[in-house]
DNA sequence: CTAAATAATGAATTAATATTCATTTGAGTT
DNA sequence: AACTCAAATGAATATTAATTCATTATTTAG
């Protein structure tokens, strides 16, 4: 298995990205994969221990890649709600840029987290970012004290994956990042009339 | 294949539904299934067509038996908030009091989309009850007049669903209806300080 | 230009298990 | 007790696809 992260490495994994979000992990086959990477199937176990390995390494990469965009988008400003609204643009962004990586980590990452239990649980840097956030929301005043937030941070997650899985449902028909707004607005003031 | 659902037929459903939540659908194999059931491997094939029929099938059941006592919840009152209350607290029950279900319908439902699409989505009749709910409440004044519904229900399905998945994550060693007041609070409210 | 060394190939092998079906069991009937 | 028929069995079979590895191609170094 090579080391270092040639073309081809690349060629094969977003190859894989497209068969896995297409068939899903299960069906999908590596002589598929390997067809659209056009490289012989004999070929991926040069660059993966196996077909596990080569999920392993997707989500890895793409949680990664993420992350660090997420990172950015809430320094760029001190303000909690703007924090918050910017990391919900930032990741309905990403995920829209990227429907592969969306289908495939709403729903291979149960399958993931069974075979590579080292691998950082993806919400999990995720929930931190939240309650940072929200703690720091508190403090300035801007959002209730009484928030229990293990709660509060578990729901603004559920209802940002729960708002990308209708798009990824609706084939990505439409613009996710418009998203965003109307459902910071919903996190921040809820549903009830004045 | 019988037709009637025996004793057998149930028996055979609920050990696959321990399997599959311990194992995943994939990892869990027919013999399994049969030992927890205490019948030989062929005689699963005479209440099920295959291993994705049984997959199917037990998520058909559970999803009717749920849908009865949601409807039943909603029911009990007129009022739209406390609809949406009894509505959360139900859906919360009836996961916490069935936790094979609540990790198979967690980690199993977006293959089973492949397999069978013919089954009503899962969702489908869930967001209804909710789009009824919200609709209400936004006549009786106790919801805003600009909510864009299609994402209130997303929204509202979502944070759920995140919540009963940390649960689930949790090994289900907490009280998940206590989390349904708190959290319908937040939809109403959201986080917002005074 | 030749010889290592490295990378790639893809047919053959392996492994795992879902599914079948010839046979057995057991309950009901005459 | 002998017969019938449905239900159940589980060893044998079929299938599917992941993985291996002997062979071939390509690149690099002297």
């Amino acid at each position: 298995m090579q080391k270092n992260k040639s073309e081809k490495y690349h060629k094969i994994l977003n190859s894989a990205g497209a068969v896995f979000a297409e068939f899903g992990f299960h069906k999908a086959t590596i002589s598929q994969i390997a067809a659209k990477a056009g490289v012989a199937d004999g070929t991926l176990y040069l660059y993966f221990k196996n077909k596990d390995d080569i999920l392993y390494q997707f989500i890895n990469f793409k949680t990664q890649d993420v992350f660090k965009k997420m990172h950015a988008a809430v320094d760029t400003d001190r303000n909690a709600e703007t924090k918050l609204r910017n990391l919900i643009r930032c990741h309905l962004l990403a995920f829209q840029n990227d429907k592969n990586m969306a289908i495939i980590f709403q729903s291979e990452v149960r399958y993931l987290r069974d075979i590579e239990s080292q691998i950082k649980d993806i919400s999990k840097m995720y929930l931190d970012l939240l309650s940072d956030i929200i703690e720091q929301g508190q403090v300035e005043g801007a959002m209730r004290q009484d928030l229990f937030v293990g709660l509060v941070k578990r729901f603004i997650l559920g209802a940002v994956e729960g708002v990308i899985s209708t798009w990824v449902s609706a084939e990505g028909r439409y613009d996710l990042v418009a998203m965003a707004d109307p459902l910071v607005d919903l996190y921040l003031t809820g549903v009830r009339g004045e």
